[in-house]
DNA sequence: TCTTTGCTTGACGTTAACGTAAACGTTAAT
DNA sequence: ATTAACGTTTACGTTAACGTCAAGCAAAGA
């Protein structure tokens, strides 16, 4: 693993596609140096990448993960980047928990649901509406 | 309540704006009859509406319901539609199973990234990467 | 020298479920 | 006669995160 190298080697070494680097330096994620005009991508930029792709599995939209990436960027003051950071994470938790009673109610909804299914198609009466 | 009404009455009753009672009619999931250009929506219209909504609530796509709402036009054979509607519940069961799995992981790394923050913001050494 | 790789910059396409606006007709009340 | 409150069709706009060409340059090996 060298400092540098090409924006094929970086997208293959993490799973991505040459053009997710590339939409990702267009949305300002990333900001990697050139040769002539052929991106190279640093160290630096894999950590970002890295932290890009952290973001996203944990279900950040590009758009707030700038937020914070630019925050860390200015670097004067990390203090509040950590803050947005940890607010954000904190929203997102709720988000979370929010959605995880979501799913939990519609799974006793479907549960119901499949047994109305299945009294319906074992009797020879069907009248009823499962769904 | 009587038996059939207009487009804006059926609308507001469910809570659904005039547009998507089109749309829905556009996408095959409902087909009101007509007095002149102006749709006319019966008892029938406002039952396949209720179930349309009540699929939408557990997650289903308006395709997955026009599928299922299909064959019970078809009705000769209920059971089919049965055994579809019953199939696809359990698929989407698995898969909201699935994404409770996921949300309970990503919780649990944000709570890890949450007491990393935490520890950054009570250190003056701040050095870590939160997310 | 020819061909293969790999890179570049556009720029339109994709998906779902409507929102929104334009331009118009109809009925009913004022 | 006019306005208000409905209805109609047609059709482009929205959102996210890229996918998928197209056209072309540049180095590198056969």
């Amino acid at each position: 693993m060298p400092d540098s190298c090409s924006i094929g080697d970086l997208a293959g070494e993490f799973g991505v596609t040459p053009r997710t680097l590339r939409f990702y330096e267009d949305q300002g994620l990333l900001h990697p140096g050139r040769a002539g005009k052929a991106r190279i991508f640093s160290a630096r930029d894999r950590a970002r990448l890295s932290l890009i792709l952290r973001g996203k599995r944990l279900g950040f939209s590009l758009a707030e993960i700038k937020e914070m990436l630019d925050l860390y960027d200015l670097g004067d003051d990390q203090a509040e980047q950590l803050r947005l950071t940890q607010q954000k994470i904190r929203e997102r938790i709720a988000q979370l928990e929010g959605q995880r009673a979501d799913i939990e109610s519609t799974l006793k909804e479907l549960n119901d649901a499949d047994v109305e299914v299945r009294r319906a198609l074992s009797s020879k009466e069907v009248m009823t509406n499962a769904v």
